[in-house]
DNA sequence: CTGTTAGCGCATTCAA
DNA sequence: TTGAATGCGCTAACAG
């Protein structure tokens, strides 16, 4: 463990390139208490020389402060993920942060290590999109926090979890989508993707709790398709829900389910992007024109949305925003000591972006 | 400076509770060392019942490494830089690693800055997608190595700079596109999107060099395309090629002012998305119609290209599989301790999809 | 097997 | 203003 020819220099080195002692080296290159003008240029000059850089390691075990931020996601390869994931980025890059990003595929055992190994790197502050539904299975996020890490939960509130949280509101934006197409005429409208359900509910009555309770976007987004039923006074039919796994696959075969029925459904909520695919792969295989005997809308907008043929209604959710108000919710707890009044949950609105998709009923 | 009530418990924390030394509870948890089967028992038990977690920052400073990999890309929500840090992040995490992320938004001095801060932060390797054109514009990187970190480019290798690199033969893919819109009987291929031309050349002759001689992706799509002309015996029409600033828009508007060419394009090759949705938004403005009056080839496939009407051709890049092979050399590298042999250029495959987006020429 | 003693590189108090 | 001395939490030779 001598120290190796490549050895980076350290303040030592400056110092005595510098000829001075090392706290005088270390203050002016720390940037924090006195220096004689003629010392500092000659310190400043030496670390130049010898390509002197701090251990920014090192500066951390002693100060208590890593300018470094954990980031928490299941996927960085999905696109509404890494929106988020530059929004704080960018962010926390104009106050010297830097983050690290760690991908859970949605496990929360996954979860509970990466928020272990922030912990151990000692972060200065966590963002996590969780995959906990209630506060029980948050043991690690608490912990986190009680070891004095500034915690802010994003995409996903965790309910009975008194934490900031930076949201949208899926529940809301779903049932305004699904009020357009009521509006438009539609009375049997189809819901694709949600919340996992192992099997076909019975009634109504099975899916209360599903969402309820919890800001699991899909929990919301069917609750918001409910509520926009029974404010529309409609009839809620479980055959135009789809069940199973949330794949595009599934959600093809659902939609072609669904169109057999006696009374197919004359619109489609989609919940996310593959649920659209799934759902336009099943429209054409059955010859189902959108905009005409079917319409659509779907969830987080894309370039490719507006070019499809008809344009396609969607729900666009503020991804960058809302990693950038997650790190200034983190950034002002941080700031306030650990310690900032009570939690608060911050709502960025949606934008419902009206195209061609969604016309009246075809009745023909 | 004192420690404070919510001060996180040290290995002396756990050698007082366990009534041991300090080092024998260091080895014991830090998993090196002898310890008596007893004593390790005690020790883990203390640990556990305080809390104890090991502050990985002390543990690198001591022992030099991190355990922690830096990523730096143009931009995290761009949803190839997405996959790619996702690919990065899975390989590296079955090592115990994790990834600290940097944007640049493609600007070289945000580089150069980025890599300044994973060298303070004693990343254990670099992964860079770099903005450099050329070795003369990539000092930092050189700064890196000769600082003992490993680096590994991806997506972009930067000319003269011996240094691995992981990427994807974007002249070969584009050729191989446009062959096939040559095999299709095309003679009029239009480039959409491509290395910035601040002015529209006069002559082929004003194109060379603008690819060669760099992995910049643009410039060898472009080159790819030419050669495909060259194959086929085709003319160069610089009528053909976008120029002007790599956006949606003006994607949109060159390929409005082909279509309005004396002899219009029959055929257009897009090197990326927002080229590929500008194009389609011109030629629904034409009431051109895809795979009839005009054939379509994309870059980077997504689920939406397969539901389009009609679904188009597309190249696909295997985004997680560069992130992964990035990790795998990289980790290569670190393992020989930071010099394995001669730098290698890995070049992965892309797949050419073919869908209905491409027909013969329609002569009507 | 165990504890003592040094470091790692930087921050910070305090006497000079 | 400066430098010596100590500490941060951990690793790691080294004796015992």
């Amino acid at each position: 463990m001598t120290s190796e020819h490549s050895a980076r220099p350290t303040i030592s080195d400056v110092a005595a390139e510098a000829g001075v002692g090392r706290s005088t080296a270390a203050r002016t290159l720390g940037g924090y208490g006195y220096a004689s003008e003629e010392v500092r240029e000659r310190v400043l000059a030496a670390a130049e020389r010898i390509g002197y850089r701090a251990n920014a390691l090192a500066r951390s075990v002693s100060t208590g402060v890593s300018h470094t931020l954990g980031l928490i996601v299941a996927d960085l390869a999905n696109p509404f993920f890494g929106g988020v994931a530059r929004g704080i980025s960018d962010a926390s890059r104009e106050r010297g942060f830097d983050t690290l990003v760690l991908s859970t595929h949605e496990d929360l055992a996954e979860e509970v290590a990466a928020t272990n190994v922030l912990i151990d790197k000692r972060v200065d502050g966590i963002i996590v999109a969780s995959a906990a539904l209630e506060a029980g299975a948050a043991g690690h996020i608490e912990q986190a926090r009680s070891s004095g890490i500034p915690v802010v939960l994003v995409d996903r509130a965790v309910p009975g979890l008194d934490i900031d949280a930076v949201v949208i509101d899926n529940r809301a934006a779903a049932r305004d989508a699904v009020a357009h197409l009521v509006a438009a005429g539609h009375r049997r409208i189809g819901f694709v993707w949600g919340p996992p359900l192992a099997e076909r509910p019975r009634r109504r009555r099975d899916l209360v709790g599903v969402g309820t309770g919890n800001q699991w976007t899909d929990g919301e987004r069917l609750q918001g398709y409910l509520d926009a039923l029974d404010d529309e006074g409609l009839a809620f039919d479980v055959e135009l829900v789809m069940v199973g796994a949330k794949t595009e696959e599934n959600a093809q075969a659902e939609v072609a389910r669904m169109l057999e029925l006696p009374e197919p459904p004359t619109a489609l909520f989609c919940t996310e992007n593959d649920a659209m695919t799934g759902s336009l792969r099943a429209l054409r295989n059955a010859g189902s024109r959108v905009g005409e005997t079917m319409s659509l809308i779907g969830f987080d907008d894309s370039s490719w949305a507006a070019v499809m043929e008809p344009p396609l209604s969607m729900i666009e959710q503020p991804t960058l925003a809302l990693g950038a108000k997650a790190a200034e919710v983190l950034f002002a707890t941080i700031d306030a000591g650990s310690r900032g009044g009570a939690p608060e949950l911050h709502t960025l609105e949606t934008r419902f972006i009206a195209r061609a998709s969604v016309a009246p009923p075809n009745v023909n």
